[in-house]
RNA sequence: UGGGAUGUAGCCAAGGGGUAAGGCACCAGACUUUGACUCUGGCAUUCCAAGGUUCGAAUCCUUGCAUCCCAG
């Protein structure tokens, strides 16, 4: 009986590097490959320390397989991750919203384009080094995501799109992990990415300057127009809509005596809506473009923990369908700084019932 | 040109003879597989200018300069 095999995504990082070895161990047969996402010309001046899918990460993962002794490729994504993450990304700040390039993808990327690609070699999983736990639930009948060991680390707010066929087909070996622990595994199999620092900020921005990148990236233009209180009074003149998000205080560049905040984004007028703190919170969302794990489908108001943002603390809140396929999201506590674009989560307890994207 | 007021960091602002509070903004770091939030640290050898009094002046005196308001 031949073993199964499957192809595990490799970033370079410490995780995905000892999910491989994790996975080698039980027995798999295990193919490395890394995503290029990147268009050509930015390979080289791409650094090391990038994000979770730079691309000098490739030396990395190349080394760590060579090391494992497991086959090794680099596989070409770069349209459905200019289409998907990238296009998607700009279009949403220049609509005014505040999109998660990382949950776009792990829907569209990693999940779809990926996991086909291995499937149509006839390899049998796709696994990744997330912090995240699927299990298949025999009384639901359904595979479930949960929650990582790691509660520090837990990713599954970003991974709350997948579907019971994909659920079957990925494997995510290093959930019931803790990051210390991956860390030592790395050091016990002496691979040189053992210290490498965890990934962070948008993997395909240099600087972290997402509002140049989206300006030299397109062909409209980002106008500049101004700041106005709440009740509509001229406040000063801002840089350009795609600079702000809800909630956001620094880089305002104007002084008040007090911290402002940006409580709105006024696309119409392409203004700016400034306010304090307590201006920030909200007692309610609509979410749309839902997708469910637990449960096939949301038909009665259901009692859930919500997570708003990735770095959130998770409140207690009853979602409502809504006729259009959409619903709303009542929380027991107003949430501070509740932005369309960004993706609310469902929980009960450590599972994950499912989520959507922000609309209003 | 008369009368009044004010000049302290990018903005606001304490201090009224004893060696420059604070807030906002800004910068740096921490946190973070998104954008944010948050946290920690930094941020006026100098108080419009020039003189003077004093052991000692942002603070008192003098003279300029600038700005604002009311008259003309």
């Amino acid at each position: 009986m031949s073993k199964e095999k499957v192809m595990i995504g490799m970033s370079g990082g410490v995780d995905s590097s000892v999910a491989a070895a994790v996975l080698l161990e039980k027995g798999y047969e295990v193919i490395g490959v890394t995503m290029k996402i990147w268009p050509e010309i930015n390979a080289d001046t791409k650094q090391a320390e990038g994000g979770c899918c730079s691309l000098s990460a490739v030396d990395d993962a190349r080394r760590v397989a060579y090391k494992l002794g497991i086959p090794y490729y680099v596989m070409n994504f770069q349209d459905v991750f200019e289409n998907k993450v990238i296009d998607y990304f700009k279009d949403e700040y220049l609509k005014g919203k505040t999109p998660n390039p990382c949950i776009a993808c792990n829907r569209y990327v990693k999940f779809e384009a990926m996991l086909q690609k291995a499937l149509s070699m006839g390899i049998d999983y796709v696994a990744t080094g997330h912090y995240a736990i699927i299990e298949y639930d025999k009384n639901l009948k359904r595979y479930l995501l949960k929650k990582s060991v790691t509660q520090k680390k837990d990713q599954t707010y970003a991974l709350y799109n997948l579907n019971q066929h994909q659920l079957s087909k990925i494997l995510m070996p290093i959930g019931d992990y803790t990051k210390d622990h991956v860390r030592e595994i790395a050091k016990d199999l002496d691979l040189d990415v053992a210290s490498k620092p965890d990934s962070q900020e948008i993997c395909f921005v240099e600087d972290n300057n997402y509002a140049k990148f989206i300006k030299e990236n397109t062909d409209k233009k980002v106008k500049s127009g101004y700041f106005v209180d709440t009740e509509g009074n001229l406040l000063g003149k801002h840089k350009g809509i795609i600079h702000y998000t809800i909630g956001q205080r620094k880089g305002l560049g104007i002084a008040f005596g007090k911290p402002m905040y940006v409580v709105g984004l006024d696309i119409e007028n392409n203004n700016v809506i400034l306010g304090k703190n307590d201006e920030t919170f909200s007692k309610s969302l609509i979410a749309g473009d839902l997708n469910f794990i637990m449960i096939d489908k949301l038909e009665e108001p259901m009692e859930v923990k919500a997570k708003i943002r990735y770095s959130a603390k998770e409140a207690d809140a009853t979602i409502y369908p809504l006729e259009d396929g959409k619903a709303e999201v009542v929380f027991k506590l107003p949430q501070r700084a509740i932005t369309p674009g960004q993706s609310v989560v469902f929980y009960s307890d450590d599972i994950v019932i499912g989520g959507g994207v922000i609309t209003l």
